[in-house]
DNA sequence: TTGGATGCAAATACTTTGCACACGG
DNA sequence: CCGTGTGCAAAGTATTTGCATCCAA
């Protein structure tokens, strides 16, 4: 098991962040933003919405989907999560197969090539390597496109 | 503009190579797969299969959507193309909002935290931008996880 | 001529929305 | 009690598949 979940000490004291950050906002404490956002910490393996669902009926039986959906799009607005990738939604292709990095628009999503060599090379040192056998890596620089920053 | 789209010569260069693949391997050259091809290449702009059906529907007005998505992975067959991000399916989610990078694994997905230190300070020098403001960076390492090493 | 490629439509997968009821504050 | 949150079902969007027809070789 490669995934890295927190101590229960951690998870608890996030728990508690959580629910603090729901009071200054004035929204409800429910077993079910509970037991999601406990799953979320808990699992170190960035679970889809089907995953956290999955795992949370164990506890909480009658736990809808949508509600699993409708929480994480709260806990983003709380910034206590955020999508793994920004480009999750549609499926966007890359004719350069050379290894260069990317830079994303937050806000559009457009996305531009950036050369290999204006990054150093990047190395993982093998203790942060998990187990895993690497083949590569790529940069993603993020931030707001010209158009963008604009409006 | 900030996006980049080679010169006409490279894109000419490119669509002789892709031809040359399909022969290689015994696949058709259809008009289709060629136009999609230069569509993709033409753009600098990492389009979605979306984007590409309505840009080379211009030229080919009966041209299907699930003719791009069947040549996209065709393409990806042939090495071609790979998506932007290997994490374009289902949302992944992360609590963990400290900067820090991922570990992918390209077969099953699995997603591990690596974290900041590992990596050193990555900085976008100013020419590389194309306009946009830079906020963060993360590297995204991508590899087999142990288990999927032995399958 | 003929097998692979295309177009259409239906199917599937993922995510969002509308609304009546439930429950936290 | 009141208003937000939940569950269900239906709708919406992204992608895949089945199949009859078409066309590149």
């Amino acid at each position: 098991n490669f995934m890295n979940a927190p101590p229960p000490a951690e998870i608890d004291r996030r728990v508690e962040e959580f629910r603090a950050a729901c009071r200054a906002r004035g929204l409800s404490v429910t077993p079910q933003r509970l037991e999601i956002y406990r799953a979320l910490v808990s699992r170190g393996d960035h679970p889809s919405p089907e995953m956290l669902y999955e795992a949370v009926r164990e506890r909480l039986p009658n736990l809808s989907l949508a509600t699993v959906y409708k929480t994480v799009d709260t806990l983003q607005e709380l910034g206590l999560v955020q999508p793994v990738s920004p480009l999750h939604e549609r499926i966007r292709l890359d004719p350069n197969m050379e290894p260069h990095h990317h830079l994303v628009c937050v806000r559009c999503k457009a996305v531009v090539d950036v050369d290999a060599e204006v990054v150093e090379r990047l190395r993982l040192p093998p203790p942060a390597r998990h187990g895993f056998r690497v083949f590569g890596a790529s940069v993603q620089f993020s931030g707001l496109c010209p158009d963008c920053q604009r409006a």
